[in-house]
DNA sequence: CACCCCTCAGGGAGCGCTCCCTCACCCTTC
DNA sequence: GAAGGGTGAGGGAGCGCTCCCTGAGGGGTG
């Protein structure tokens, strides 16, 4: 049950600590013969070097917590967001040697645990992925000096960030309904209180602006229920209304399944189209038009980011293009 | 930049090491003044006790590797289950104060990872989420003598899980579709090296058994897709069959798709039901009815399994029962 | 009043590793 | 042949913490 230490393999070996040690950490000043005799007690010992020794001398963990940073019933606890961001970024760490401590902070009492958590040395560095806008964590996590990259834009100015193109991805889908001659053009937001949210807003108003169709808005707050209910509202504000764009593909869905209760057809009596390009998308019946953004991508550049800043680099956001998935809804 | 030592705090306080360790560790035989000051002194150097030289000398690390062992197209992989096992038991976890190392085990190289990891002495315990019955890793991991919890059957009969009863929640849908007054009813299986989709099938069996009405069996992997292509098979060989139980809802939601593009209408000409009852299934067109397995409970008694053995407790598996949610598509 | 016991603070060894420093040895070079 | 330089192995301090052990002091008991 007892693992063995470097000095027993250092004994077996019939080679000082310091060889070993040199051999397990593959340093090159090593003869040969060494090499050999050492690798041959390691295996035969069956050697693991111990992390925190290590860690402590060392003051490396190689591993990076990556912080979700939501209410439980907000944004980014949402399946597909989640489930696509927490396994990219897993294989990519895993892929250069990196382990992934994974916290969600639902509470102000988490956040502060992962604040100590972050200060005790247990990481290299963080990821936070945190979708709201007035979140203090990403401000307090930049205090520690600590690398800390983040999976979007945040109030904290001073953390590097990867972010869509929202503004630019929600023109695209709204230009499009445009060009499909869509003439009562409403739409469902995200939360405003989210960068997301705001810039798909403003891309939506400026793909209107000067076509002399007016705005129609709709709150939602990027949840199924929330599309339903807003989709409900406009069909009642507005009867006449011929097309939808919702912030994201779950208030998308939310809204079919409202048009769908409405008695609407999908796309004759009114066009959808969502935002994310989720799995489920493709799924829906008729199946949904989105504007794909790729947040595989997009985890999958915050990583790299925060690996970079780990080195050293410098503190440059990042911004990732959009494009659009033309399904059955438009 | 450079964090306090124990040292630090103590030189500060005025009081020895030992003393300042045993306020922090929260022992009670600290003097009421003593206890103060130290805080005191704690507070004003913003001390975190440093985790590896703890780790080190304690052998414990307050965190639990939560390994998914699974190919990258996999079962577990897929979203629902994905997110709802790992947001629930990252709760559950930070609730008792411990940390959640994620390790997605998809290729043969980084389950040897994951061993040599384990072995590294980098956790109290590991969780283990890996479907597939022909998985080594669970035999692996139980050899290592730390405490391992699967979040399901395995093959590793030494080690201790929790699972559905599915056979029983498979017997609920079909005898649910018999009270309908289905005849012709066909299942789509998950991947038959899986306990959990034979026990299903197993469940199927047992509810025609003695109806007089012979099973229709189509073949899936747990996938939409596979769900949309077992349904359009089971169309083309029995065009007469009026409800199918499907294995996941996943596949149900494939399956809808395809019956929809086929022109049947649901539940009118064929009735529908899937298992595990996923937040999508309220989203379907129409909405589908299913068993529900609640995979958060599950997962939650996996962590208290886990929990009790790195305590010390015993070894017994636990069943989960299920209901069956009745909506609009049967 | 002497003795013992109990409580609680301090001293210090030691956890397993890395890395700096020393030193032995060999090869060049003049 | 002696001096200088370079290569690579070994010795050992020290990372920050816990925990065992010692011993001081106070209170209770015969």
């Amino acid at each position: 049950m007892k693992r063995p230490t470097l000095a027993v393999v250092a004994a077996r070996a019939g080679v000082s600590k310091s060889s070993v040690s040199r051999v397990i950490n593959g340093e090159t000043t090593v003869a040969p013969e060494i090499r050999d005799v050492v690798m041959q007690a390691v295996q035969e010992l069956g050697y693991v070097p111990n992390a925190a020794a290590r860690n402590l001398v060392t003051r490396r963990t190689d591993a990076v917590a990556v912080v979700v940073s939501d209410p439980p019933k907000g944004v980014v606890s949402d399946d597909p967001l989640f489930s696509t961001v927490v396994r990219t970024v897993s294989r990519e760490l895993e892929a250069v040697g990196r382990r992934v401590v994974l916290i969600l902070a639902e509470s102000d009492e988490s956040r502060a645990r992962v604040e100590r958590y972050v200060a005790g040395g247990h990481v290299d560095g963080v990821m936070l992925v945190a979708l709201h806008g007035a979140d203090p964590l990403p401000v307090a996590l930049a205090r520690m000096g600590l690398p800390v990259a983040s999976f979007n834009r945040t109030a904290a100015t001073d953390v590097p960030y990867v972010a869509l193109d929202n503004a630019g991805g929600a023109e695209l889908a709204v230009r499009h309904l445009l060009d499909r001659g869509r003439r009562r053009i409403a739409t469902i937001t995200g939360p405003l209180d989210l960068y997301e949210s705001r810039e798909r807003l403003e891309g939506y108003r400026a793909a209107l602006r000067g076509t002399g169709r007016r705005s129609i808005v709709a709150l939602g707050d990027f949840t199924r229920v929330s599309g339903a209910e807003a989709m409900r509202q406009l069909l009642e504000d507005d009867p006449d209304l011929d097309a939808v764009f919702a912030a994201n593909d779950l208030m998308a869905i939310g809204a079919l399944r409202a048009l769908h209760q409405a008695g609407r057809r999908v796309p004759d009596d009114v066009a959808v189209v969502g935002f994310d390009d989720i799995e489920a998308a493709a799924y829906t019946t008729p199946a949904l038009t989105s504007v794909r953004s790729s947040m595989a991508d997009q985890a999958t550049a915050t990583v790299r980011l925060l690996l970079a800043l780990i080195e050293g680099g410098p503190r440059k956001p990042v911004i990732m293009p959009n494009e659009l998935v033309v399904r059955e809804s438009s």
